[in-house]
DNA sequence: CATTTTGACTGACTACAGTCATTATAATTT
DNA sequence: AAATTATAATGACTGTAGTCAGTCAAAATG
């Protein structure tokens, strides 16, 4: 079954990896993530199973790396937009833009099947938690920004602790996506995600202390 | 296998449903979610496979029964608590010592494996969402009242929509409720939900447009 | 060059959730 | 009472993710 064309196990090693993963990639895009089965996968890159598990820990591991790269490919682009316009626009309105944007790209670019797998690969615990953190590492920091350009501009408050405020916002669109992932499609994923943030931004009190 | 004593088939299909039910719920209780299979379950419980599925949808939509059952015992107790502060406590107290309260019934009466089965299966889509939402019903229109007594006493904002509020509290709960199940156990559910509502509750804007 | 070690690779195997054609029998109709 | 209908119950079956003892060849060691 393996070509020796090129020596070394190493690189061999490398081809078959490389091989499963762009074979799942056609499949998945074909078929759907939950109509392909690890067996079909093996069989169409013309390896053993044991193979597959030599090279990825679970079938969901599988998914959440073909999510990292399809991630890697939109993140650059919006990050650059939002850290040159951090001093043009209030950062009120650019936290929003911000979340929404996030929110199209969940809803639209990685999309609920690709989602979903990777919430209940989370959920089973067959792939290492921080893949995941890392793609919200950069939202994170983004977020961090926002926030703090917000307090020196003297739009937010000096009280805030920009670490924790940053965390939540990435864990309310987190939630919101899981929401949405449950309701699918009867929930307005951007929609719901400006409005959570509209509320976190101007709070519910009528007095603010400042 | 089936003891003839009570005639009447309805009343045996009752029987036999309760006989499943029962000993999943000793199984779960002795060896937890994830170490009970269906097969398990209906060999103690001297049924068929078959039987199973007459009576469950799927193993997720069993556990989520169990868990509504749970709650049910719960939820009565600290929603006459709530609804009877209504008028002693200041809203914004009150908002906050229920979602606390909510927090901590998720993390301890519970817990994380009924809690993230349910996820799970909610994921899967093996349960009919209803079941779940209703759950929070309750909770929703607790924080419903909350709200509303918080606008009427000049507390809160007088433009908020109470639906929406109440809505987007059920979710930042269940959102991180999401977060503690792929972060545990190295995330407090009770601490994160109080921050998170301290910050929904004042908002991070320095001003409030009232 | 001969030997040992490493690790990529294999595929039959297990464990599991869920299905379905079939059977048995209580309830209903004639 | 006999025939018909409805449905609870059955268990062998399918499809799937993941495992593991063993194979084999490349690399390291002497």
């Amino acid at each position: 079954m393996n070509k020796k064309k090129t020596g070394g196990r190493k690189e061999q090693a490398i081809e078959t990896k490389k091989k499963i993963y762009e074979t799942a990639g056609r499949l998945f895009k074909k078929n759907g993530f939950d109509n392909v089965s690890v067996d079909s996968i093996v069989e169409a890159a013309g390896v053993s199973k044991g193979s597959f598990y030599v090279h990825f820990h679970s079938k969901g591991s599988l998914i959440t790396a073909l999510g990292a790269d399809l991630v890697a490919k939109v993140d650059s682009e919006y990050k650059s937009y939002f850290e040159s316009s951090l001093s043009e626009k209030k950062a009120t309105d650019l936290l929003i833009l911000f979340a929404e944007k996030i929110a199209e790209v969940i809803a639209h670019t990685l999309g609920y099947d690709l989602i979903k797998c990777t919430y209940q690969a989370q959920l089973t615990r067959t792939i290492n938690l921080e893949s995941t953190l890392s793609y919200n590492r950069d939202v994170y920091q983004i977020f961090e920004k926002i926030i703090s350009r917000g307090i020196q501009q003297g739009e937010f408050r000096h009280d805030l602790d920009i670490g924790t405020v940053a965390n939540h916002c990435v864990m309310s669109i987190r939630g919101l996506t899981f929401e949405w992932c449950i309701r699918y499609p009867d929930f307005n994923l951007t929609d719901q995600v400006v409005k959570h943030f509209e509320i976190l931004l101007s709070g519910l009190r009528k007095q603010q202390p400042v």
